[in-house]
RNA sequence: GGAGGGAUAGCGAAGUGGUCAAACGCGGCAGACUGUAAAUCUGUUCCUUCGGGUUCCAUGGUUCAAAUCCAUGUCCCUCCA
């Protein structure tokens, strides 16, 4: 069996991880793009060592924020894990918030080692001629004609010649289940600004020692609780408008969340208890239970 | 007390007689997703049984026709006393 514990951040992936790690006997694979990087601890709500209970936890903090990292290496790494733990007959435990590296991982996505940051190649080339360049392969494709981003990416891989299968795509594991933690969304909401209340002076110690050192990496400029606070230091914006632009960021980031995994993925859904979070716990292990059989 | 300015959809904000159910932005909702994925992008957003119905502070008026013009009232802001 190979499990996942997926849903919108803030929801309580993380301590659910743990408990289904001790009764299942499992070890556990972070799947968040962000929590991959040493020293983004607080705004990425990384569960701290003493929270693990010694549970091995793995690809968590792996990477310096200096260091390149994408799906490619953790599909790579993930599928390692994966057999590292089943040849311990232990369960893999997949925790995170990043579909797409969750989806990478699990199914028969195909990616090319990359020489050249690619996408360089074509900064200079408009959208339209984007389009007309894609279009000239005529491979029926249908793509975003809008999404820059994803049309340099597609166009950069007809260009190396590499073939892109229109089909969707397949679990490469039997056995995987994937649970989904959910909650009403209001709820969710206002948990999610008082989770960035409660942490904003310590977020404020962990941002500030990258933002003054000048490093604006990949991993700072994209993640939501340090990209926004570049503004404040460089005296752009109040400290009010950060916070409320990273509430809001994070809102915006977890509906996207739910999109994905509502559509993407097969997720067995479970609508968390706050009151009383062991019965949310007892009922996926009931799940677990009864397909187990 | 006097002089001006304003009140527009959840919010901000255009519109100043017809082509206005009303631009645009935000927020909300929905969606896409093969390497920045905490990214990037799209659709939708008064109500509707999809025929239509009810809107632009309120009431009355002018007009074939009003969010737009006039009158009165209410509330808000600025300035002078």
């Amino acid at each position: 069996m190979i499990l996942a514990i997926v849903g919108p951040t803030g929801v309580g992936k993380t301590k659910l991880s743990i408990e289904l790690a001790k009764i299942i006997n499992g070890e556990i694979i972070n799947c968040d793009s962000l929590q991959i990087y040493r020293g983004l601890d607080v705004g990425t709500a990384k569960i701290t060592t003493e929270e693990m209970e010694h549970i091995p936890h793995h690809l968590l903090n792996i990477k310096n924020v200096t260091e390149p990292y994408t799906v490619f290496d953790y599909q790579k790494d993930a599928r390692e894990c994966i057999e590292k733990i089943k040849k311990k007959k232990k369960v893999p435990i997949f925790v995170g918030g990043t579909g797409m590296y969750l989806k990478a991982a699990l199914y028969d996505y195909q990616f090319q080692e990359e020489k050249e940051n690619v996408s360089s190649l074509y900064h200079n080339i408009s959208n339209e001629e984007l389009q007309k360049r894609i279009e000239a392969y005529k491979t029926g494709i249908v793509f975003d004609r809008e999404n820059r981003q994803r049309m340099i990416r597609l166009l950069s891989k007809l260009d190396q010649g590499i073939e892109i299968s229109q089909n969707g795509f397949q679990l490469i594991y039997d056995d995987v289940i994937v649970i989904g933690l959910t909650a009403q969304r209001e709820l969710l909401y206002q948990r999610l600004n008082k989770r960035f209340d409660d942490m904003l002076v310590s977020l404020i110690d962990e941002v500030k020692p990258f933002i003054l050192n000048g490093i604006k990496t990949k991993p700072l400029m994209i993640g939501i609780g340090y990209k926004e606070f570049y503004d404040f230091f460089e005296n752009k914006k109040t400290l009010h408008q950060v916070v409320e632009e990273c509430k809001q960021n994070t809102r915006n980031y977890a509906k996207r969340q739910f999109t994905w995994f509502n559509n993407q993925m097969d997720v067995k859904w479970f609508e968390v208890n706050y009151e009383s979070f062991i019965e949310t716990i007892q009922e996926v292990i009931a799940y677990l239970e009864s397909v187990q059989k």
